[in-house]
DNA sequence: CGATAAATGCAACTGATTTGCAAATGCTTT
DNA sequence: AAAGCATTTGCAAATCAGTTGCATTTATCG
């Protein structure tokens, strides 16, 4: 998958260069799936360590940077993905089984198609479309039980 | 506003009447905008107490029958609202600096609509579309804070 | 009215996220 | 390259939403 280059993103933003910013940047680019705090720490771990904290940290710079979007789901937990040219907005499937998060394809979705909702003088920074239910995988062990006890 | 009757509507859900389920739904069948149990449990306070354990349980079940939405945000506070014919599913924006959600009017969210990008056998029960920013109130004060430093 | 299952309250717990502060690092200027 | 200073990071502890276990109360049915 192409993607963008760590350093010229974090200049690009304004945001020194450090180990930290650069190996969790580094994760997020590569990632196939939004990513938790925790698939974050899991990854870069290998090169090293890295405090919780400090993700949380290096993360709220760079949402505030608009390099990442935050999906937010029931349970309190947040993903982190790419917002670059390379990963457009687009929805999400979030199963409430087995909290995974995964991306649906095509539709990408434009704020510019929300924006006339708006009454007030509210700015819009982000826009999120979630699908929630039961993935496949967990539907297949549902079914599974669902004979075992028959 | 119109809306459902609380005792046919748990009644259809297969719940029993009691008194906590009832103010419960009361509150909600009541409120302009989805609610935090925070609010709930302020609103249900003048009747005679509710510990907050018992109003995530009713709020589970509820969500299981279909009676409430459940929206989630980042800062990990989850909304409810009413899902039955009076309020169908619609956008809501959240002000990511006072953590207030409101509904955006309109456009009614169809799942037919997005189930075309599923792959797999997932099953949805549920949809969110959610602009995240900053709401008309915090922006004004924002605005009073820049001009009052020049 | 008594029995029984379901609902509720209370205390304690979990897990994600945040805060305060001291130590380490990055960047600029000698 | 070393000094100076702001920024970043780590650690410990706190916060806060939401959950769990268990004892008590309530609803419903015979």
């Amino acid at each position: 998958m192409e993607h963008c280059d760590i350093h010229t993103t974090l200049e690009h933003a304004g945001l020194s260069k450090t180990s930290r910013r650069v190996a969790v940047l580094t994760v997020l680019v590569h990632a196939q799936t939004p990513l938790r705090v925790k698939d974050i720490l899991d990854r870069v771990c290998g090169e090293g360590q890295i405090n919780k904290v400090t993700v949380y940290r290096i993360l709220a710079s760079f949402k505030a940077e608009g390099i990442i979007r935050e999906i937010a789901t029931d349970h309190g937990v947040n993903f982190y993905e790419m917002a670059c040219r390379h990963n457009p907005t687009h929805p999400h499937f979030y199963c409430r089984i087995c909290r995974s998060l995964s991306c649906l394809p095509e539709q990408v979705i434009r704020e510019s198609r929300f924006e006339h909702l708006l009454t007030g003088n509210q700015t819009v920074d982000g826009i999120t479309l979630n699908l929630t239910g039961v993935c496949g995988t967990c539907n297949l062990i549902k079914d599974g039980h669902r004979r075992s006890k028959q």
